[in-house]
DNA sequence: TCAATAAGATTGTAAGACATTCTTGCGTTA
DNA sequence: TAACGCAAGAATGTCTTACAATCTTATTGA
C-alpha cells in the first residue's frame, strides 16, 4: 500500500456544501462588495438552519472572503485600492515562483491540459463572455499553480486570487485587455513548455505588473 | 476627520475569545499534533455551548490549524516533513522580501521595539526558556512583519508560522541552536538598523535556511 | 430641523433533541 | 485461535426553539 495517498472519501456535509455556494457567490461578484448578508435570508435561500449557516459565515471569515462585525453581521468587504495593491503584490510573489517552478518540472500531459486552457481563454476571448474570460484564466492559472510542486503556495495564492476576484472580473472587461492577457498568457505557456524557468518568471512578471494596472484604471473609473 | 482611522470597537464575543483561546493551546502545543478535539469536553473546559464552539472550530479550520473529518471530529493534523518544507518554503519566500522591506522603512522607534525584543530573546537563550525562546522569537519577527509595509504579507507570513508552530518548539530546544539563531537574529537586526536591505534579505535567509535544518533534524530525531 | 425615544429587526448565545456515523467490545463461527 | 460480524455506546451533523443584547429605523416631541 502507499502510505502517502489519502483514499479516505469524505461525506459532503450540509455546511460544506453551504461554504462553496456562498464562496461561488462571492467571487463571482452576486454579493458586491459592501453588501450584507443577512442570516435569515441566507438560511431561506440555501434550505440550511441556522447553526449551519452561521458556521459557514466562519469560514468565510476566517479565509477574508466575508467580514463579520460583531452585533451588525457579516458583509463583503469593500477593498480599497490599497488592500488591493498589497494583496497584487503578495499575489505577484507567489505566482513568479510558482511559474518559474512550474516550468521545471511540469509533466507533458499538464502542459497539455495547460495548452487546453489557453484555447479556452482564446475562445472566451474572440466571445466576449466576461465571466468565460475569467473562468478560463482561473484555469489556466490554477493548473500552473496545482504543477509548481508546493500546495501551500497553491492553498495560499488561490486564497489570495479569491479576494480580488471582483477586481479581476471588472479589470477584465476593459477594452483590449482581454486580447494583451492573451498574449501575456501565451508567453508564459511558451516559456513553460520550453522548459524555460527564467523566461517564464519575467512572463509572470510581466503579466502581472499587466493586470495590476489594468486592475487600478478598472477601480478608478468608478471609485 | 480621518477617514482611513477607524476607530470602531469591537466587543469581544465568547466565540473569539474561544477561538483566541483554542489558537494558543493548539500553538503552544497542549493538544500535540494527532490528538482529537472532542466536543462535549472542550465546551465543558471553556466553558461555551455547543453552537459557539462549533463556530470557533469552523474558523481554526479554516485556518488550517485544525482539520475536521466529517463524522469523527476535529483534530491537530500531524504535518509531514514534506508539508512542512513546503511551508518553510512559502515562508522563506515572504519572509525574505518582508525583512527585505523593513530594512527600507522602518522606523527608529520600531527599531528601538526591534532591539528590545532581541534583548529579550537573548535573556530567553540565557534563562534556557524553551518557551520564552519561541515567545521572544516570534515577538522579533512580529515586529519586522508589522514593519514591511505589507498587512496581506503580515497576515499570510503569521497564518504559515501558526502552523509549524510545533517543529519551531522543538528545533529551538536542540543543543546549541538557540546560540545560533541568536547571532542570525543580530545580523537581521543590525542590517535591518543600518537599513540595508541586502544585507538584510541575506541574513533572513541565512536564519530561515539553518532554521530550516535544524526543524528537519528535531523532526527525523524523533520520528 | 434636530434630538430623544420606542418599536422592530438582527445577531449572539444557549439548550435540547434526534438521526447518522464512528468506535469498540463481545460473541459467534470457521 | 483468529477473523468476522453484530450490537451497544459515544460523538458528530443538523435542526428547532428560545431569549437577551444590540443595532436600525421610524416616530414623536421640542
Amino acid at each position: 500500500m502507499n502510505p502517502g495517498l489519502d483514499l479516505r472519501i469524505t461525506p459532503r456535509t450540509v455546511q460544506q456544501q453551504t461554504i462553496e455556494k456562498l464562496r461561488l457567490a462571492i467571487i463571482a461578484g452576486v454579493f458586491p462588495p459592501g453588501s450584507r448578508l443577512v442570516e435569515s435570508q441566507l438560511c431561506a435561500q440555501l434550505g440550511v438552519s441556522r447553526p449551519s449557516l452561521r458556521e459557514a459565515l466562519r469560514s468565510l471569515q476566517a479565509e477574508r472572503l466575508i467580514e463579520i462585525i460583531p452585533n451588525r453581521g457579516p458583509f463583503v468587504p469593500k477593498l480599497s485600492w490599497e488592500e488591493a495593491t498589497e494583496i497584487y503584490d503578495v499575489r505577484e510573489l507567489l505566482e513568479v515562483v510558482a511559474v518559474g517552478r512550474c516550468a521545471t518540472r511540469i509533466t507533458p500531459e499538464q502542459v497539455k491540459e495547460l495548452e487546453r486552457a489557453l484555447k479556452a481563454f482564446e475562445r472566451a476571448q474572440k466571445s466576449r463572455d466576461s465571466l468565460e474570460l475569467v473562468t478560463t484564466a482561473a484555469e489556466f492559472y490554477a493548473i500552473i499553480l496545482a504543477n509548481c510542486g508546493n500546495a501551500i503556495l497553491e492553498e495560499v495564492h488561490r486564497g489570495l486570487v479569491a479576494r480580488i476576484s471582483f477586481f479581476r472580473g471588472r479589470s477584465m472587461s476593459l477594452e483590449g485587455r482581454a486580447g494583451d492577457s492573451l498574449q501575456e498568457m501565451r508567453d508564459i505557456y511558451d516559456a513553460i513548455a520550453a522548459g524555460d524557468e527564467k523566461r517564464a518568471r519575467e512572463a509572470a512578471q510581466r503579466h502581472l505588473d499587466q493586470a495590476k494596472a489594468a486592475a487600478k484604471h478598472a477601480m478608478e473609473n468608478e471609485a
